[in-house]
DNA sequence: GTTCGGTACTACCAACTTTA
DNA sequence: TAAAGTTGGTAGTACCGAAC
Protein backbone atom coordinates (compact mmCIF):
# COMPACT_ATOMS: atom_id res chain seq x y z
CA UNK A 1 0.00 0.00 0.00
CA UNK A 2 1.42 3.57 -1.10
CA UNK A 3 0.30 7.08 -0.11
CA UNK A 4 0.69 8.43 -3.70
CA UNK A 5 2.05 11.69 -4.17
CA UNK A 6 0.17 15.16 -4.69
CA UNK A 7 -0.71 16.00 -7.96
CA UNK A 8 0.90 12.55 -8.98
CA UNK A 9 -1.19 9.96 -7.58
CA UNK A 10 0.26 6.82 -9.75
CA UNK A 11 3.78 6.01 -10.62
CA UNK A 12 5.27 6.36 -13.99
CA UNK A 13 5.61 2.38 -14.16
CA UNK A 14 2.65 0.57 -12.50
CA UNK A 15 -0.56 1.72 -11.02
CA UNK A 16 -0.02 2.02 -7.48
CA UNK A 17 -2.98 1.10 -4.68
CA UNK A 18 -3.19 4.49 -2.81
CA UNK A 19 -5.18 6.05 -0.31
CA UNK A 20 -6.59 9.64 -1.10
CA UNK A 21 -4.74 11.72 1.21
CA UNK A 22 -2.73 14.68 0.54
CA UNK A 23 0.45 15.52 0.90
CA UNK A 24 2.43 18.35 1.84
CA UNK A 25 5.68 17.94 0.67
CA UNK A 26 7.95 21.11 1.81
CA UNK A 27 11.89 21.00 1.47
CA UNK A 28 14.19 19.92 -0.64
CA UNK A 29 15.71 16.79 0.02
CA UNK A 30 19.52 17.33 0.94
CA UNK A 31 20.55 13.84 1.52
CA UNK A 32 18.65 10.85 0.03
CA UNK A 33 21.90 8.34 0.52
CA UNK A 34 21.36 4.88 2.38
CA UNK A 35 23.72 3.59 4.77
CA UNK A 36 24.93 0.47 3.21
CA UNK A 37 28.47 0.62 5.33
CA UNK A 38 30.78 0.01 2.32
CA UNK A 39 34.41 1.57 2.00
CA UNK A 40 36.71 1.42 -0.69
CA UNK A 41 39.14 -0.91 1.65
CA UNK A 42 40.72 -4.57 0.89
CA UNK A 43 40.42 -7.12 2.73
CA UNK A 44 44.01 -7.01 3.54
CA UNK A 45 43.64 -4.02 5.14
CA UNK A 46 41.48 -5.19 7.87
CA UNK A 47 44.45 -7.16 9.13
CA UNK A 48 47.15 -5.01 10.94
CA UNK A 49 49.76 -3.67 8.81
CA UNK A 50 52.25 -5.69 11.38
CA UNK A 51 50.04 -8.94 11.09
CA UNK A 52 52.59 -11.94 10.55
CA UNK A 53 49.85 -13.49 8.30
CA UNK A 54 48.62 -10.60 6.85
CA UNK A 55 48.85 -12.14 3.27
CA UNK A 56 48.81 -15.77 4.35
CA UNK A 57 44.98 -14.97 5.74
CA UNK A 58 44.16 -13.52 2.71
CA UNK A 59 44.73 -17.14 0.84
CA UNK A 60 43.67 -19.20 3.28
CA UNK A 61 40.27 -17.72 2.65
CA UNK A 62 40.29 -17.70 -1.02
CA UNK A 63 40.85 -21.36 -0.77
CA UNK A 64 37.68 -21.71 1.38
CA UNK A 65 35.97 -19.46 -0.79
CA UNK A 66 36.75 -22.12 -3.63
CA UNK A 67 35.72 -24.96 -1.77
CA UNK A 68 32.32 -23.83 -0.62
CA UNK A 69 29.01 -24.12 -2.75
CA UNK A 70 26.98 -21.42 -4.56
CA UNK A 71 24.09 -22.34 -1.86
CA UNK A 72 26.82 -22.13 1.37
CA UNK A 73 27.88 -18.44 -0.21
CA UNK A 74 24.14 -17.47 -0.25
CA UNK A 75 23.80 -18.75 3.20
CA UNK A 76 26.80 -16.68 4.27
CA UNK A 77 24.94 -13.99 2.25
CA UNK A 78 21.34 -14.37 3.84
CA UNK A 79 23.46 -14.68 7.46
CA UNK A 80 25.33 -11.27 6.87
CA UNK A 81 22.30 -9.60 6.08
CA UNK A 82 19.83 -10.11 8.89
CA UNK A 83 22.82 -10.31 11.39
CA UNK A 84 21.40 -13.65 13.08
CA UNK A 85 19.09 -16.70 11.68
CA UNK A 86 17.63 -20.00 13.14
CA UNK A 87 18.75 -23.06 11.48
CA UNK A 88 15.02 -22.73 10.20
CA UNK A 89 14.80 -19.60 8.68
CA UNK A 90 18.19 -20.51 6.92
CA UNK A 91 15.99 -24.12 5.93
CA UNK A 92 12.84 -21.93 5.21
CA UNK A 93 15.25 -19.59 2.64
CA UNK A 94 17.51 -22.35 1.00
CA UNK A 95 17.15 -26.04 1.65
CA UNK A 96 13.36 -26.03 -0.47
CA UNK A 97 13.89 -28.38 -2.98
CA UNK A 98 13.77 -31.41 -0.77
CA UNK A 99 11.77 -34.36 -0.86
CA UNK A 100 9.99 -34.30 2.75
CA UNK A 101 10.30 -31.54 5.48
CA UNK A 102 12.44 -33.98 7.89
CA UNK A 103 14.70 -34.12 4.60
CA UNK A 104 15.49 -30.21 4.12
CA UNK A 105 15.87 -30.14 7.79
CA UNK A 106 18.90 -32.84 8.41
CA UNK A 107 20.16 -31.41 5.06
CA UNK A 108 20.15 -27.61 6.88
CA UNK A 109 21.87 -29.04 9.79
CA UNK A 110 24.44 -30.29 7.56
CA UNK A 111 25.44 -27.44 6.09
CA UNK A 112 25.40 -25.69 8.82
CA UNK A 113 28.09 -28.09 11.13
CA UNK A 114 30.05 -27.88 7.77
CA UNK A 115 29.88 -24.30 7.62
CA UNK A 116 30.46 -23.66 11.25
CA UNK A 117 33.31 -26.92 10.88
CA UNK A 118 35.00 -24.04 9.00
CA UNK A 119 34.91 -21.62 11.50
CA UNK A 120 32.78 -19.54 8.83
CA UNK A 121 29.52 -19.27 11.44
CA UNK A 122 28.92 -19.69 14.76
CA UNK A 123 25.70 -20.36 16.81
CA UNK A 124 24.56 -18.48 20.06
CA UNK A 125 24.36 -20.88 22.89
CA UNK A 126 20.66 -20.23 24.02
CA UNK A 127 18.54 -22.83 22.95
CA UNK A 128 15.91 -23.48 25.65
CA UNK A 129 12.51 -22.05 25.15
CA UNK A 130 11.34 -23.24 21.59
CA UNK A 131 7.88 -22.61 20.24
CA UNK A 132 5.17 -23.65 22.49
CA UNK A 133 7.68 -26.53 24.20
CA UNK A 134 11.21 -28.24 23.06
CA UNK A 135 14.37 -26.93 21.99
CA UNK A 136 14.61 -23.74 19.96
CA UNK A 137 16.46 -23.86 16.74
CA UNK A 138 20.26 -22.61 17.03
CA UNK A 139 20.92 -18.89 16.09
CA UNK A 140 23.59 -18.47 13.69
CA UNK A 141 25.58 -15.01 13.28
CA UNK A 142 28.91 -15.25 10.68
CA UNK A 143 32.06 -15.73 12.18
CA UNK A 144 34.91 -13.73 11.74
CA UNK A 145 35.71 -15.39 8.64
CA UNK A 146 32.55 -15.74 7.29
CA UNK A 147 32.75 -12.41 7.83
CA UNK A 148 36.19 -11.74 5.99
CA UNK A 149 35.15 -14.34 3.25
CA UNK A 150 31.99 -12.19 2.68
CA UNK A 151 34.07 -8.94 2.57
CA UNK A 152 36.32 -10.75 -0.10
CA UNK A 153 33.67 -11.47 -2.21
CA UNK A 154 31.98 -8.61 -2.45
CA UNK A 155 34.62 -5.95 -2.75
CA UNK A 156 33.89 -4.54 0.24
CA UNK A 157 36.02 -3.65 3.48
CA UNK A 158 33.75 -3.22 6.32
CA UNK A 159 34.01 -5.74 9.42
CA UNK A 160 30.95 -6.31 11.53
CA UNK A 161 32.13 -6.41 15.21
CA UNK A 162 31.21 -9.75 16.56
CA UNK A 163 29.11 -9.57 20.00
CA UNK A 164 26.85 -11.63 21.72
CA UNK A 165 23.39 -9.78 21.45
CA UNK A 166 20.77 -8.69 24.06
CA UNK A 167 17.49 -11.31 24.69
CA UNK A 168 15.50 -8.15 23.20
CA UNK A 169 17.88 -7.19 20.42
CA UNK A 170 18.25 -11.20 19.40
CA UNK A 171 14.10 -11.31 19.60
CA UNK A 172 13.76 -8.52 17.28
CA UNK A 173 16.19 -9.17 15.44
CA UNK A 174 14.59 -12.58 14.42
CA UNK A 175 10.95 -11.48 14.14
CA UNK A 176 12.31 -8.93 11.39
CA UNK A 177 13.99 -12.45 9.63
CA UNK A 178 10.26 -13.81 10.47
CA UNK A 179 8.58 -11.43 8.75
CA UNK A 180 10.93 -11.64 5.33
CA UNK A 181 10.46 -14.98 5.11
CA UNK A 182 7.14 -14.54 5.49
CA UNK A 183 7.00 -12.64 2.45
CA UNK A 184 9.67 -15.02 0.37
CA UNK A 185 7.67 -17.94 1.15
CA UNK A 186 4.18 -16.08 0.12
CA UNK A 187 6.01 -15.02 -3.10
CA UNK A 188 6.95 -18.48 -3.52
CA UNK A 189 3.03 -19.47 -3.86
CA UNK A 190 2.36 -16.93 -6.63
CA UNK A 191 0.19 -15.36 -3.78
CA UNK A 192 2.54 -11.85 -4.41
CA UNK A 193 5.60 -11.01 -6.12
CA UNK A 194 7.93 -9.61 -4.00
CA UNK A 195 9.94 -6.84 -5.82
CA UNK A 196 12.41 -5.32 -3.52
CA UNK A 197 13.21 -5.92 0.41
CA UNK A 198 15.10 -3.97 2.37
CA UNK A 199 17.07 -4.55 4.98
CA UNK A 200 18.60 -2.15 8.11
CA UNK A 201 20.34 -0.10 7.04
CA UNK A 202 19.61 -0.56 3.36
CA UNK A 203 16.05 0.53 4.88
CA UNK A 204 17.35 3.61 6.41
CA UNK A 205 16.18 7.02 5.12
CA UNK A 206 17.68 10.00 6.02
CA UNK A 207 16.46 13.44 5.52
CA UNK A 208 16.27 16.94 6.60
CA UNK A 209 14.29 18.15 10.13
CA UNK A 210 13.81 21.65 10.83
CA UNK A 211 16.73 23.51 10.29
CA UNK A 212 18.43 21.63 8.29
CA UNK A 213 19.09 19.09 11.24
CA UNK A 214 19.88 15.46 9.25
CA UNK A 215 17.40 13.10 10.62
CA UNK A 216 17.36 9.22 10.61
CA UNK A 217 13.89 6.89 10.45
CA UNK A 218 14.83 3.44 10.51
CA UNK A 219 12.28 0.63 9.56
CA UNK A 220 12.77 -2.82 10.05
CA UNK A 221 12.04 -3.44 6.53
CA UNK A 222 11.67 -1.73 3.48
CA UNK A 223 9.47 -3.66 1.23
CA UNK A 224 8.21 -3.29 -2.26
CA UNK A 225 5.63 -5.38 -3.54
CA UNK A 226 3.54 -6.02 -7.05
CA UNK A 227 0.41 -7.96 -7.58
CA UNK A 228 -0.81 -7.83 -11.34
CA UNK A 229 -1.24 -4.00 -12.37
CA UNK A 230 -0.24 -2.85 -8.98
CA UNK A 231 2.48 -2.05 -7.19
CA UNK A 232 2.49 -1.50 -3.69
CA UNK A 233 5.13 0.45 -1.00
CA UNK A 234 5.79 -0.43 2.34
CA UNK A 235 7.53 0.01 5.83
CA UNK A 236 7.70 -2.32 7.93
CA UNK A 237 8.06 -2.01 11.63
CA UNK A 238 8.51 -4.96 13.71
CA UNK A 239 6.83 -4.50 16.93
CA UNK A 240 7.39 -7.23 20.20
CA UNK A 241 4.78 -4.95 22.85
CA UNK A 242 7.83 -3.65 24.57
CA UNK A 243 8.03 -0.13 23.50
CA UNK A 244 5.84 2.57 24.84
CA UNK A 245 2.51 3.83 22.61
CA UNK A 246 4.05 7.30 22.97
CA UNK A 247 7.42 5.80 21.47
CA UNK A 248 5.61 4.04 19.33
CA UNK A 249 3.45 7.36 18.43
CA UNK A 250 7.01 9.38 18.37
CA UNK A 251 8.22 7.49 15.63
CA UNK A 252 4.76 7.75 13.66
CA UNK A 253 5.25 11.41 13.66
CA UNK A 254 8.90 10.99 12.82
CA UNK A 255 7.79 9.43 9.25
CA UNK A 256 5.04 12.02 8.89
CA UNK A 257 8.24 13.98 8.79
CA UNK A 258 9.96 12.28 6.62
CA UNK A 259 6.63 12.36 4.45
CA UNK A 260 6.81 15.86 4.59
CA UNK A 261 10.59 15.64 2.83
CA UNK A 262 9.29 14.77 -0.31
CA UNK A 263 12.55 12.28 -0.91
CA UNK A 264 10.43 9.10 -0.80
CA UNK A 265 8.09 10.40 -3.25
CA UNK A 266 10.70 11.96 -5.79
CA UNK A 267 12.27 8.70 -6.28
CA UNK A 268 9.12 6.79 -6.27
CA UNK A 269 6.58 8.71 -6.98
CA UNK A 270 4.77 7.02 -3.77
CA UNK A 271 5.01 7.38 -0.18
CA UNK A 272 5.14 3.58 1.46
CA UNK A 273 2.08 3.04 4.37
CA UNK A 274 3.73 2.10 7.64
CA UNK A 275 2.69 -1.25 8.60
CA UNK A 276 3.37 -2.25 12.47
CA UNK A 277 3.08 -5.85 12.95
CA UNK A 278 2.76 -7.07 16.43
CA UNK A 279 2.22 -9.86 18.63
CA UNK A 280 -1.49 -10.21 19.49
CA UNK A 281 -4.57 -8.68 18.94
CA UNK A 282 -4.84 -6.19 21.97
CA UNK A 283 -0.70 -5.14 21.37
CA UNK A 284 -2.58 -4.18 17.90
CA UNK A 285 -5.77 -2.37 19.47
CA UNK A 286 -3.48 -0.71 21.81
CA UNK A 287 -1.00 1.02 19.58
CA UNK A 288 -4.12 1.88 17.11
CA UNK A 289 -5.82 4.07 19.85
CA UNK A 290 -2.65 5.46 20.60
CA UNK A 291 -2.23 6.63 16.51
CA UNK A 292 -5.86 7.29 16.40
CA UNK A 293 -5.44 9.53 19.91
CA UNK A 294 -2.60 11.26 18.33
CA UNK A 295 -2.56 14.20 15.72
CA UNK A 296 -1.20 11.68 13.32
CA UNK A 297 -2.35 11.34 9.20
CA UNK A 298 -4.64 7.36 9.55
CA UNK A 299 -4.17 6.77 6.33
CA UNK A 300 -0.19 6.23 6.54
CA UNK A 301 -0.13 3.52 9.32
CA UNK A 302 -1.74 0.18 9.84
CA UNK A 303 -1.46 -1.96 13.01
CA UNK A 304 -1.57 -5.51 11.84
CA UNK A 305 -0.92 -8.68 13.87
CA UNK A 306 1.95 -11.69 12.71
CA UNK A 307 -0.75 -13.71 11.45
CA UNK A 308 -2.70 -11.12 9.32
CA UNK A 309 0.51 -9.35 8.06
CA UNK A 310 0.89 -11.36 4.89
CA UNK A 311 -2.45 -11.09 4.09
CA UNK A 312 -2.45 -7.41 4.60
CA UNK A 313 0.45 -7.13 2.29
CA UNK A 314 -0.65 -9.88 -0.60
CA UNK A 315 -4.07 -7.26 -0.21
CA UNK A 316 -2.21 -4.40 -1.18
CA UNK A 317 -4.51 -1.51 -0.71
CA UNK A 318 -6.44 -3.46 2.19
C1' DG B 1 6.35 -34.58 40.52
C1' DT B 2 5.50 -37.49 36.56
C1' DT B 3 4.08 -38.40 32.05
C1' DC B 4 3.07 -37.17 27.44
C1' DG B 5 3.50 -34.75 23.25
C1' DG B 6 5.92 -31.38 20.31
C1' DT B 7 10.17 -29.51 18.44
C1' DA B 8 15.12 -29.42 17.31
C1' DC B 9 19.04 -31.88 16.56
C1' DT B 10 22.31 -35.85 15.80
C1' DA B 11 24.20 -40.55 14.49
C1' DC B 12 24.28 -44.33 11.55
C1' DC B 13 23.55 -46.44 7.31
C1' DA B 14 22.31 -47.05 2.45
C1' DA B 15 21.42 -45.18 -2.00
C1' DC B 16 22.40 -41.84 -5.26
C1' DT B 17 25.22 -38.22 -7.64
C1' DT B 18 29.34 -35.88 -8.81
C1' DT B 19 34.12 -35.62 -9.82
C1' DA B 20 38.79 -36.78 -10.95
C1' DT C 1 35.40 -46.49 -12.47
C1' DA C 2 36.41 -45.62 -7.79
C1' DA C 3 36.40 -42.15 -4.33
C1' DA C 4 34.13 -38.39 -2.36
C1' DG C 5 30.19 -35.89 -1.43
C1' DT C 6 25.15 -35.48 -0.91
C1' DT C 7 20.65 -37.01 0.28
C1' DG C 8 17.08 -39.50 2.73
C1' DG C 9 15.18 -43.08 6.21
C1' DT C 10 15.22 -44.64 10.86
C1' DA C 11 16.18 -44.25 15.58
C1' DG C 12 17.46 -41.84 19.41
C1' DT C 13 18.51 -37.73 22.78
C1' DA C 14 17.54 -33.27 24.81
C1' DC C 15 14.54 -29.88 26.16
C1' DC C 16 10.24 -27.65 27.20
C1' DG C 17 5.13 -26.80 28.18
C1' DA C 18 0.82 -28.85 29.26
C1' DA C 19 -1.98 -32.16 31.49
C1' DC C 20 -2.75 -35.17 35.22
Amino acid sequence: MSVPQEGTDRPIARPIASTSQPDPRRSEPTNRSLVVGNSSSTSSDLLPAHHPNKRTGRRVLASLRNSISARDLEILKSISTHRLLTSKHIEQLHFTGHGSALAATRSTNRVLKRLDGLQLISHLDRRVGGVDAGSSSYVWQLAPAGDRLLQIDLGNGTRRRQREPSVRLLEHTLAIADAHIALVRASRTNDLELVTVQVEPGSWRYFAGPGGVRRLIRPDLAVVTAQGEYEDHWFLEVDLGSEHPPTVVRKCQLYEDYRRSGIEQDAHNVFPRILWVVPNQMRADKLSAAIRSARLDQSLFRVVTKEQFVGVVIGGAA
